[in-house]
DNA sequence: TTGCCATGAACAAACGATTGCCCTATGTTA
DNA sequence: TAACATAGGGCAATCGTTTGTTCATGGCAA
């Protein structure tokens, strides 16, 4: 460093208060009151004016770093996701980021693949950080380094995800409700063998899917044929691969009911692949009501819940948490609605496929 | 504050190096040599191991804020961007992310929804946030913030946007190759009126790839008939709206070449809508080969590029450039390759179409 | 003239970590 | 025995802000 003491940035814009003091001739503390206009400050007019100019002609910011050091917060919220790629996460994202922004809060995304480890790895950056909040939408919820976030008292809201503990910020839909009312229409259409592609047991939206599925299958006096559901998790690889199991099957189901989009997209692949026609030969319904669905051919008959809602009302709850000190409500549950399209439609033929495939989500 | 000098975290865990001191009998400054394995330090065999028994038993971590600060460096990367919700950036983010978290960075998600305001807003926070590093694959290289992040001597680097100077680090495909690919294999098909959904004027990809739709269409001695051109922008509805207006031509196209797959689709969407089928009446071609872009049915005839590679490639010359403080190499070019699917398909039946959609894409 | 009160800013102590330098014991060597 | 080297850590400045407190000055009333 050729300067010692004052640090001049490029084209001799002053970085740091010191040097804007030094300009100006009055202390770094003067300046930083005007900066921040505290009210306790009382300042002569002249004094006043001709700091107010400098910041105006260096545009000086205030270092985020320090500031952050200082006033113990980072205005840095922290997203942990599975996968940005899956389009569920996109649109949650942007719910997210949309309700943070406005607030002066910016986003740090965590993909984690579904992997503990790079789960831990994540929330311990995180933590080591000090993010001022964390959203949670991944799989592991018993990772310690969860627990740690509690104990660090780092605010945080799950989301579509139930803690064990139970008494955490949660926002989501009321999973076995959707599950129902999919499995249902299933039903209605009179098919009596309706299989499953399920989530992990280790995730609440797997479990109570599952169990929604189960309850509109007494409710209709089917019993639930446990070699029908098959475990896809939430992508669409493995849901090619769960379906590709029910389909091998002596009995095969005539329509399936999977966990997630992405699951019933790959087993939408899988039942083309098998020279099944959709909805004739296969009925699929899935969950979520991703951008995506849509716009498949059949149009996919899945659960909508307001996806871009979920990320806005999440910030929300965090942001709330930060600045009030604790959370209210606890958790805010969404009532799904099921959006019929060509993948379940009742007498298909092609052209009703068409149709139904036009339809634009609400999302 | 009830405890005025020694703050405890919950469960007694100690968070700062002078109350990991405090407990170990020596100097902070000794500890934190310890913790970063400091090679100047001489240090007694037991004091070193009262030390380090302390920070296993309280998984101590130092302070990312104090130490940004102090070593001015924050292992935070800023990625900005349209649209997190468009495929092609879900894909880039995860390229981006999964080279720089071995490194030790994480990173922000910023999407600007192609606002100048935003950007502008977004590139503000991250300046006075001092990340170590932006990339920016968001459409305003005009824009004040960006020549100030020059300024401010943070390094970045473009993807898929050449800026006027020049002289910025980059990483894209060849777009020009890429579009006479594209075009070329329309022409090739029997068109003549081949129109162009386009991008806007101001980025660089929208005006290189129409340069090489031209490009083509010179070659192959057909004159670019300005009205075959509409400017669609990147998203899905652009695309609909532009191929609306070039489909109500009193001589429409007979093939379509747009600027980006989403455009396609939404020109796709367009196509159906009128009744068109494709590619019998009307042929269709984008560009990246999203993931969507094979699952689609028709498949979207499409330019390939490594978009995952984009952003791992961006990744690490940005590293690079933070780690040793210039730019090598200064750009990274991809050639683009041509992937054929069925919304191009020669004599097109039902069948092809569908065996072409089966091809999974190599992303 | 003395005392008091605003006024207008400067002072200085944090926030938590890093790091060059200094200091104090103990051997060691001349 | 005096000078010196080395081991083993402590000291203190620094990164850039924020903020409670103190201080000097001048005006005004008594």
């Amino acid at each position: 460093m050729a300067d010692s003491n004052v640090n001049q940035g490029i084209y001799g814009m002053p970085v740091t208060l010191k040097e804007l003091a030094a300009m100006a001739k009055v202390h770094p503390s003067t300046v930083s009151r005007v900066v921040n206009h505290d009210p306790s400050l009382r300042i002569a007019a002249p004094t006043r004016a001709r700091i107010e100019a400098l910041l105006r002609q260096t545009e000086y910011r205030p270092n985020g770093v320090a500031r952050g050091l200082k006033l113990r917060q980072t205005l840095v919220l922290a997203v942990v996701i599975p996968d940005i790629t899956n389009p569920f996460f996109g649109a949650l994202f942007r719910g997210i980021e949309d309700a943070a922004a406005p607030r002066g809060y910016q986003v740090l995304l965590c993909n984690t693949d579904g992997s503990p480890d790079r789960q831990r790895a994540h929330l311990q950056s995180l933590a080591a950080r000090r993010v001022d909040g964390v959203i949670l939408a991944s799989s592991f919820l018993k990772d310690p380094a969860v627990r740690s976030l509690r104990h660090q008292r780092t605010p945080y809201v799950l989301v579509n995800r139930y803690s064990e503990e139970g008494m955490d910020p949660f926002v989501g839909s009321d999973d076995v409700a959707g599950a129902r009312l999919a499995t249902k229409h299933l039903v209605e259409l009179g098919h009596t063998r309706i299989g499953h592609l399920s989530g992990q047991a280790t995730v609440s939206t797997g479990v109570l899917r599952k169990r929604g599925y189960q309850a509109a299958l007494a409710e209709a006096g089917l019993g639930a044929d446990p070699e029908l559901t098959a475990e896809a998790g939430f992508t669409e690889d493995g849901g090619a691969r769960a379906a590709e199991r029910l389909l091998a099957l002596p009995e095969p189901p005539t329509a399936i009911f999977a966990v997630t989009d992405m699951a019933a997209v790959g087993a939408l692949g899988q039942a083309r692949k098998a020279g099944l026609r959709v909805p004739q030969d296969l009925a699929i319904a899935g969950y979520n009501d991703i951008p995506l669905a849509s716009r498949l051919i059949p149009g996919l008959t899945t659960v909508h819940v307001p996806i871009h809602e979920f990320g806005s009302a999440a910030s929300r709850m965090l942001l709330d948490q930060i600045d009030g000190g604790h959370v209210l409500p606890r958790s805010v549950v969404f009532t799904p609605q099921l959006v019929v399209r060509g993948s379940t439609a009742r007498g298909a033929d092609e052209a009703g496929a068409l149709d139904a495939s036009g339809r634009a989500g609400s999302e």
